[in-house]
DNA sequence: TGTACATCAGTGAACGCGCGTTCACTGATGTAC
DNA sequence: TGTACATCAGTGAACGCGCGTTCACTGATGTAC
């Protein structure tokens, strides 16, 4: 078995990446140990340090490739609408939804790793794989607000986003009670009923 | 040296959850161990489970300690106000400062603990002493709050408290990057400008 | 194209370490008289 | 109030376990001829 194919290799160097991504998004990066991830990605952990440094290095390029999914996906939700307040009414949707609650190895990567790395040291690479990837959807969003000038945009849009995380963190921290819901509503109405105005 | 009074005995559990309250927001729950916890009180770690039954139950009720010590501090803050609005500015302007921001262990328990309390199971003591405390700060956050009737104040200041929240949890991550001062200028600014109209 | 062999991706046992938790012990505290 | 002793809060060694990481080994891959 062992010796595999370089494609093959590359391969399972994104499958531990992928698995990553989502696992730490689900469980922390303390919630989940080295072996587990390779498991998940269908190998034995012996191999790991083959294609990664340490579990830190890993953290930084499984929050680099949750960053790029997240693009992926806004790029692709926001491309049927025409006016920009449409494609970011989509997001905002999508983000606030009881499905991107319960699923958060595959959604927000804002929020799925922001506990860890508000707890790691200024200069690990995974907060700057982190801040730079929030920075990408950062501009995005802001690309998408609208305001009377540039810097009232661009502030409204961090306030907005800024509204939009904190709703989902504390949807996600009051699960199993009817706060839950309330709070993705009240932020979502609130982000609809702006719009309009 | 064993053996202390009852009295002591009383003051030491309270110096573990003091210290709990304190280490569990500032690295997280699984980022402190017992014996730190017991050694932060000024104890030696064999005598922590003659306090509490275990890590976990410790959690619970730092958490609970937490968010007491956020209810005086809020009580105390709003005081000398006689517009709700006053005081409702003024927690905002604690709660999106740097110095909130740098002090994780002595501020805000609904950011300190979110992480953590996300992945915890639906029925763990820690989960019922999050969402009991955050809803108490709410319905303060909700009675300093205005709005046209009682749903639609409720409405918005659910969708300010995660403005709050989100802008905290965000500026923490980037912390080290101008970002960070930005995120929270943007949300004071935003909920500022609100009360004006 | 076919062969012979060096390379190296993956395996699984092993390492040292720190964790949550337990426990025999100590000696000051608190109580019964 | 004073004494004799049972209680029990705190100590520190020890437990079993899982973690991140290392390493000798294996055998298919990739390459040199």
């Amino acid at each position: 078995m062992p010796r595999v194919s370089r494609k093959q290799s590359e391969a399972n160097h994104d499958a531990i990446c992928d698995a990553a991504a989502r696992l730490f998004r689900e469980r922390g990066l303390q919630g989940i140990s080295v072996a587990e991830v390779m498991s998940a990605a269908g190998l034995t952990h012996g191999g790991f340090y083959g294609h990664f440094d340490s579990k830190e290095a890993l953290a930084a390029q499984a929050c680099s490739r949750a960053f790029g999914q997240a693009k992926e996906r806004w790029a692709k939700r926001h491309a049927p609408f025409r006016k920009p307040s449409r494609a970011r009414l989509a997001t905002v949707d999508h983000h606030l939804s009881v499905s991107s609650r319960d699923a958060p190895g595959e959604s927000c990567p804002v929020v799925g790793f922001a506990g860890d790395v508000a707890r790691e040291p200024d200069d690990s690479p995974l907060r700057d794989a982190y801040t730079e990837g929030l920075k990408h959807l950062l501009a995005e969003f802001t690309a998408l607000s609208d305001g009377r000038d540039m810097s009232s945009r661009r502030r409204q849009a961090l306030a907005d986003f800024s509204m939009m995380i904190g709703a989902l963190v504390l949807s996600r921290a009051t699960r199993g009670d009817a706060l839950s819901e309330e709070l993705l509503d009240a932020a979502r109405k609130t982000l609809h009923a702006q719009e309009r105005s």
